[in-house]
DNA sequence: GCCGTCCGTTCGGAATGCGTGAACGGAAGA
DNA sequence: TCTTCCGTTCACGCATTCCGAACGGACGGC
């Protein structure tokens, strides 16, 4: 039910999707991309050609790469948010003081964006840096535990318009599919005050999260701490406990910022 | 001197001129951009549409605003350089013992990308948050301090390709546009071991770079260091003390990555 | 309460410019 | 040397983009 209401650009569409394939490979050949999109080589490189001109993609030998370019409208799209500069802080605070992962996530078209990621010094050691999170990541809503604690804190409305843009992808077997376990599992985040994803995103990955709200009572964004099931416990005292912290750090931001 | 080699695709080349037209005017509507890119409003229409549809934009009202989607690119982008993960902390380090403004920049198509940034306690609370600098900016090569830092430590054939890529545009009366004369600079930032910017980018502003360059004497990146003219003395102590200091971080960074 | 003006949206039509495929040249590797 | 891969070029035909005029809704002045 994507329905592409106004007349789309398939050019800039083509273009983009060379950008993202550029990215999904993490660099690649003008004979890759052509293939892999099923166009002309010709065409192609036309496409790459103008990217690279523009400065959003780099060529290195014949691999094409993303550019730099990125990183400045990506740092314009996050300072535009004004809980952003502190967010940021309580995410290392919450790292540090955790020893887990934790991120800063805003709800931007429906879907959830990680604008600050942060590893805890004992988690580092061991993943050896290698986790899959990064700030910029999107995720669905329904599935992380800062998704499911923003839609917690939405009209339903609102819930019903991001299921209804979005649908409710399964990433694992343990993605909650169905929509009125999912309303069930939104009232019981609000009676808990928090949220968790216990491997709904990535198997063996479980996390908590909770929202921030302004004074008006909208929300607008969502902390979350988690990290592999063998170092995340199931019990409720635990989850209480770092929903706690949780708690601890959004209070401390809202009273500085509101 | 931009040929645009291959066959350029204007319509790639207006979606993306339709989104540097919204970061630059911070969010703007569809009637404006019409207006300001000299094109039919369901022209701009229809990009603005696909544009959102595929993320990079977003729309709030009747505005339009760059969307969070580019900051996955940029953070790749950034994370792709194998320098990024330290040298960012000397960023840190920097600004802390100077309490000026550091960054870490790396050269990319000719053109100077600052890749972290960071603001001293000192200067931050002055200049109140309101530096023109952050991360993923872009610079040329001629007018910074970290940029002829690079360009000191390049071969002369690669200078060359660069400048004629890019020329030497002036953002100042002090900006170096003569080609002769940036010669002669780059010997003498090579002599002195570190490169100095006397608003030659921005009026009131100064800062000091150096380089850093790999086992094989290939340069990599840049770090610098900078402040408003009240506050960087121009005297050649006060300019060797924060050589001193840059050398001492970029010495760190090389024995700790090589 | 009405008209003027602004916004974004829709739609048919027309020319532009995008996409193609075949042919070229150059760099590796067999 | 011959093969095979890469990226590049070019002329052609048709899909697509771009336009302009008309529409509907929101706002504000008169």
């Amino acid at each position: 039910m994507t329905d592409d209401r106004p007349r789309p650009v398939k050019t800039t569409q083509t273009s983009l999707a060379l950008v993202r394939a550029v990215r999904e490979s993490d660099g690649a050949t003008l004979s890759e991309l052509a293939d892999r999109l099923e166009l002309a080589k010709s065409t192609v490189h036309n496409h790459l050609h103008t990217l690279v001109d523009e400065g959003f993609l780099v060529r290195d030998g014949d691999t094409f790469h993303v550019g730099l370019q990125f990183l400045a409208f990506g740092e314009h799209a996050r300072g535009r948010n004004p809980l952003y500069a502190t967010a940021r802080r309580h995410v290392y605070s919450l790292a540090e003081t955790t020893g887990h992962e934790a991120d800063f996530i805003v709800e931007e078209n429906g879907r959830a964006y990680s604008l600050e990621y942060a590893i805890g010094e004992s988690s580092r050691r061991s993943l050896s840096e290698s986790s899959p999170f990064r700030a910029g990541n999107r995720f669905y809503m329904h599935n992380c535990a800062s998704g499911k604690a923003l839609l917690a804190s939405m009209s339903e409305s609102r819930v019903g318009e991001i299921l209804e843009r979005w649908g409710l992808p399964a990433t694992t077997d343990h993605t909650i599919t169905d929509e009125a376990e999912l309303f069930d599992e939104l009232e019981a985040i609000r009676r808990r005050g928090y949220a968790v994803n216990d491997e709904e995103l990535i198997d063996g990955y479980r996390s908590i999260g909770a929202a921030v709200t302004d004074p008006n009572g909208e929300v607008v964004g969502a902390f979350s701490v988690g990290g592999p099931t063998y170092r995340m416990a199931t019990d409720e005292s635990t989850a209480e406990e770092l929903a706690q912290l949780l708690r601890d750090e959004i209070g401390s931001l809202e009273s500085t910022l509101f």
